[in-house]
DNA sequence: CTGCTTTTGTCAACCGGTTGCCAAAAATTG
DNA sequence: CAATTTTTGGCAACCGGTTGACAAAAGCAG
């Protein structure tokens, strides 16, 4: 049994013999220290680095552990390491459904990797979104941006500090996970010009939207492909009233297919057409983007080009505590593929 | 500026001597009361018990504080406190979109009274959700379980370590937040009793659902009040695909009207019946339940009974975080009122 | 068997705050 | 002005782990 060298007032007392351990106080490393015989010093290391102890010793502390259910005090040991198996993520709104499978995804490696996710959201307000990413990074080891809002040199800063992986944007020195809309947006253009549309509108999403205009741009590359005409529409917010609003322009634009920055935009759109009498994919067709929970709910279903969301939110997550156990990438993007889910909402024209 | 009383060796080092600031360390209270001349123990207390020190030295260490950007660090304030002004939250399935409003009140609430929401999800597993629950509950200063299928003892074992509330459920002993479904089920009753119907098929979810059995009884005493017929079926699983399997059996019933235990089972059951040629409401009206994202996408759009599950997750929090503070109820279930919200998917029957 | 090297457990300082207790200073009362 | 009470800042122990340094024990080579 362990006695304190000097037990004069100056040395700190055994906290063990401080505290009762009746009732539903927690066992500590002293009550081990106490039971096997051995230091708390060992007892932490047996439970941090099992190699730096005897055999002997490491099966004492661990069944003295067992016996009094020992569970490590996450803080405690937090203090001397600033480490607590913890990652944030940051999502843009958590209602747009285009998250939850990002969510989905970094939660189940999270569970995976003995990790607990934190959650937090930015109300598409820079500021907002750095106010909460700074609060996170004081108790996190790492942070995940999903579609972030601030800007290049902010979230640079941030990684300064502890790791951040970005999804949907691609940010210089900092590692980024992106759905490549190429493949994707190339199979929708292909499959509309093969249908016989000549002239393909893109409807826009927020001005400050990096992935919006990566999309714009695929969807520019695709159609010089596939020579048919891209013209862009803009819509005031990316919400299925976003896309009623574009109806107007949509028509006035007099292109006979439309592909849209996300599954609101699309599905909004569709409906104010509906409403106008005019008849999915028969008069015009309409391709969303993400394929969002409820894309198949319309009538059409819609048609839609898939970002596997679920993916960017595991790659973000493996990428982050690859990051934290020194074995990842410092910067660079992963991309992952997208691909048009055929649906109802696209087809062949059939009335000029 | 304060010096030691007896700089030996037994004495403990000044940690902002220890330390060089240079650099990305971050400022500690030893930094505040270098500068501000007063000890780090005076600093504690300015920073956390504003008035138990002097104006003219709370100044000081407020004026110093700012002077070095200082925000204390967490976990060296949860050791000897145990408060970490966070919450965890516990979803049943975190891409079913019910719990969306639910974490969307709850972050909000978290976020008006400085909380950070931990979010984790049970996979409708009872074994998975306790062990998630128990590994919160070390960093967590309280919980909220929503639509928790583990059982009531479970529930009040986890809450005689930390405050506990629970969304969706009635549990002895602890905090809940319940829809009533009462108002919304009479409503949607009275709707269609007065559209002419007389027999309502319900069709069920999870066996272990305590919700759906409240939802059986309200749909029963509705129409027992109305003086309508009902007949209860069973589903297999609480999703669209589990709403298109029992097209069959609602076909068979003879029901002209289903209600069901959630939006998901209704918009495949109407996709399941308008694959089979009927026209919905005009051969069969339907009305779901919650109200979730993508209800009002179908054609037509859905009617149902909308459960304000945001304010079912702002008040949640809301009980937490009062429990937490020692102002709020220990017991008791707050009910939040459910209505009827129309749309096109429930009307009067147009053929017998 | 001796000298050298490696292993292993202990000591105690530390991480960055909180807080009970105490004494000095300030304020109040007679 | 003196005695008493209240206020305020400092001391140091503490929260529950981690870890560098050190010394004793164990193992190995000559």
């Amino acid at each position: 049994m362990t006695e304190p060298k000097t037990p004069d007032a100056a040395t700190p007392a055994d906290p063990a013999k401080k505290h009762g351990r009746d009732g539903k106080s927690n066992a500590t490393i002293y009550d081990i220290a106490r039971i096997a015989g051995v230091n708390a010093s060992t007892v932490s290391r047996a439970l941090s680095k099992p190699g730096r102890v005897s055999p002997k010793t490491q099966k004492l502390i661990e069944d003295a552990a067992a016996e009094l259910n020992y569970h490590v005090n996450p803080f405690a040991r937090a203090l001397p390491t600033g480490k607590t198996n913890t990652f944030g993520l940051i999502v843009a709104d958590i209602t747009n459904p285009t998250f939850f499978d990002i969510i989905r995804g970094a939660e189940t490696t999270a569970t995976e990797r003995d990790y607990t996710l934190v959650l937090a959201e930015s109300a598409e307000s820079p500021a907002t979104e750095l106010t909460a990413a700074r609060r996170l990074m004081a108790t996190v080891d790492g942070l995940i941006l999903a579609s972030p809002r601030m800007d290049d040199d902010n979230i640079r800063a941030l990684a300064r500090d502890k790791p951040v992986v970005v999804i949907n944007r691609e940010v210089e020195g900092v590692p980024c996970v992106v759905p490549d809309v190429h493949k994707g947006l190339s199979e929708a253009v292909r499959s509309l010009a093969g249908n016989g549309h000549r002239r393909i509108a893109y409807v826009a999403g927020p001005p400050q939207s990096w992935m919006s205009e990566r999309r714009w741009e695929g969807v520019q590359a695709a159609c010089e492909w596939s020579r048919l005409e891209a013209v862009r529409l803009e819509s005031t917010k990316p919400t299925v009233d976003g896309g009623r609003q574009t109806a107007r322009d949509v028509r006035a634009s007099g292109a006979t297919a439309v592909l849209t920055y996300n599954d609101l935009l699309a599905i909004g759109l569709m409906q104010e057409l509906q409403a106008a009498g005019i008849t999915v994919p028969d008069q015009i067709s309409i391709v969303g983007f993400d394929d969002i929970f409820g894309a198949d709910f319309t009538t059409p279903p819609l048609t839609t080009v898939r970002s596997p969301l679920g993916e960017c939110g595991a790659g973000a997550a493996t990428r982050l505590l690859d990051l934290l156990h020194g074995t990842g990438e410092p910067a660079g993007t992963l991309s992952v593929e997208t691909e048009l889910v055929l649906r109802g909402s696209s087809g062949r024209i059939l009335s000029a």
